[in-house]
RNA sequence: GGAGAGAUGGCUGAGCGGUCAAAAGCACCUGACUGUAAAUCAGGCGCCUUCGGGCUACGUAGGUUCAAAUCCUGCUCUCUCCA
């Protein structure tokens, strides 16, 4: 971690040495703060999915430590900004959501991402779930105006590194998006009022965001708050994090099964093991520095601990087990598990013979027809493990295994199994 | 309100009457090498196909032409400068 001023409070301590100290406003009148009693912290999440992803996991951990440092940690759900959109480093709109799809969605990421790492309750450490609809959508225009907006300037919210992306492509900002980040400053300054919070947390990209809500609590209220954020989570060989060839991470088991998301974790580069193992699971830091220094093939194992540790905080252990298991079956052993997808099919079907591209599109494994076909050329797909150059390839009864099914492969890592 | 510029595949960005399913780069997929890693190299990257070809695409609607992403017109949207 190199050199840093010495914290004395252990959330602060926990951040710096795990690694998620990237800014801080004003870090030694926060470490007293957080020496003094409980404290509350809150981190923004956006509604627009069903799901939470790899990229919100750095903010849930944080609240996760907050918790576990005797502190009390508030999700905010934004309900009301998601009918906005944030336009930060994005370069264009989104589309605006409903009502009725935002709540959904806030009903599924509760039920489904929240609730695995922090401790719901009345409790004064308890976690809390708040929703800034509830005060945003209530909001008068001329009063807000006049009580709020006077404390910002277009000059400083130009400023930001966050819509200088939007002008520099000349790209259109709308009013209504470049009021994003006044509705996330409120927001701090009314969970200051509603619950005494003290600290927003986010990604290094939400710092700009975050202070505006410090300079809004210090005009509006005379208060002092607090921002810290994260550095923001990109690969050794500088990609973004949070990938696969299905697009996002979802952290819902539903979008996204546990052999998948043990599969991400395993297939992390060499050099982010480490960086990982600290943010991403609770190991100890002295066994995160002994597997961090394996070497060469070695480091194998420490991504196996990282996929089984990640998956166990986030799914259970018990899918974490079952993921490794039926990992350890596919890729040591060249045999399935249980949890490999699979696609069953009418045995008149197959009886009748199915072209082998269109069980790879049922499969998953190609959009098109042609996409499949490419595969096949490429030499990309396999059959009960042995290569299938044929596109013309017909499966029938007598593919099916002693087992009962036929092992589909594309490439390496997408296996799936198709059963009767 | 006035004057210019522009809208091309997931993104950036060439093309400016046929040789354009559209250069190049990025991203993505597959193969080789490996360690289910990175880097590198090779191939692929609209949809369908009996592999001959067919179909739909260059903001949108029309038009001119044997032929349009390319020319003309209306519309929509964006940017810049002026009021």
């Amino acid at each position: 971690m190199g050199i840093m001023t010495a914290v004395k409070s252990d959330f602060l301590h926990v951040m710096q040495e795990r690694g998620f100290f990237h800014q801080c406003s004003d870090l030694a009148a926060l470490d007293q703060k957080l020496c003094s009693g409980v404290q509350s912290a809150y981190i923004g999440f956006d509604a627009t999915a069903q799901s939470l992803h790899i990229g919100n996991l750095t903010g849930i951990m944080m609240l996760y430590w907050f918790q576990q440092t005797g502190h009390k940690p508030i999700t905010l759900m934004g309900g009301g900004t998601s009918k906005i959109g944030d336009p930060s480093f994005k370069d264009e709109s989104r589309k605006l959501m409903d009502d009725d799809t935002i709540a959904a969605n806030i009903e599924q990421i509760k039920a489904t991402c929240f609730r695995q790492f922090l401790r719901y309750g009345d409790g004064p450490t308890d976690a809390l779930m708040v929703n800034n609809d509830d005060w945003l959508s209530g909001l008068h225009y001329l009063s807000f105006l006049r009580d709020y907006g006077r404390h910002f300037t277009v000059n400083r919210m130009l400023s930001f590194d966050s819509v200088k992306l939007r002008l520099e492509r000349e790209s259109p900002l709308t009013l209504l998006e470049f009021n994003y980040m006044v509705m996330q400053g409120y927001d701090f300054l009314e969970l200051h009022r509603r619950y005494g919070t003290l600290l927003q947390m986010g990604g290094s990209d939400q710092w700009g965001n975050i202070i505006n809500g410090v300079d809004l609590g210090h005009k509006a209220d005379q208060v002092q708050l607090f921002a810290l954020t994260a550095p923001l989570l990109t690969t050794a060989s500088g990609q973004k994090m949070g990938k696969t060839e299905k697009g996002a991470v979802w952290l819902n088991a539903a979008m996204l099964t546990p052999y998948d998301y043990w599969q991400y974790w395993r297939n992390v580069e060499d050099a982010d093991v480490g960086k990982l193992l600290r943010r991403f699971t609770i190991l100890p830091l002295d066994e995160i520095a002994k597997l961090e220094s394996l070497g060469g093939s070695d480091i194998n194992e420490a991504k196996k601990i990282l996929a089984f540790e990640a998956t166990k905080i986030c799914h259970g252990e018990a899918a974490a087990q079952e993921a490794a298991a039926t990992a350890q079956k596919v890729f040591e052993q060249g045999g399935v598990g249980d949890d490999l997808p699979s696609i069953t099919v009418e045995r008149a079907r197959l009886s009748t013979g199915i072209a082998l591209l269109d069980l790879l599109v049922e499969a998953g494994f190609a959009a098109s027809k042609g996409e499949a076909r490419r595969l096949v050329q490429g030499g990309g797909i396999r059959c009960n493990d042995n290569i299938v150059n044929d596109d013309k390839f017909v499966a029938k009864e007598s593919d099916l295994t002693s087992e009962g099914y036929i092992k589909l492969s594309a490439g390496k890592k997408r296996h799936a199994l198709v059963r009767i």
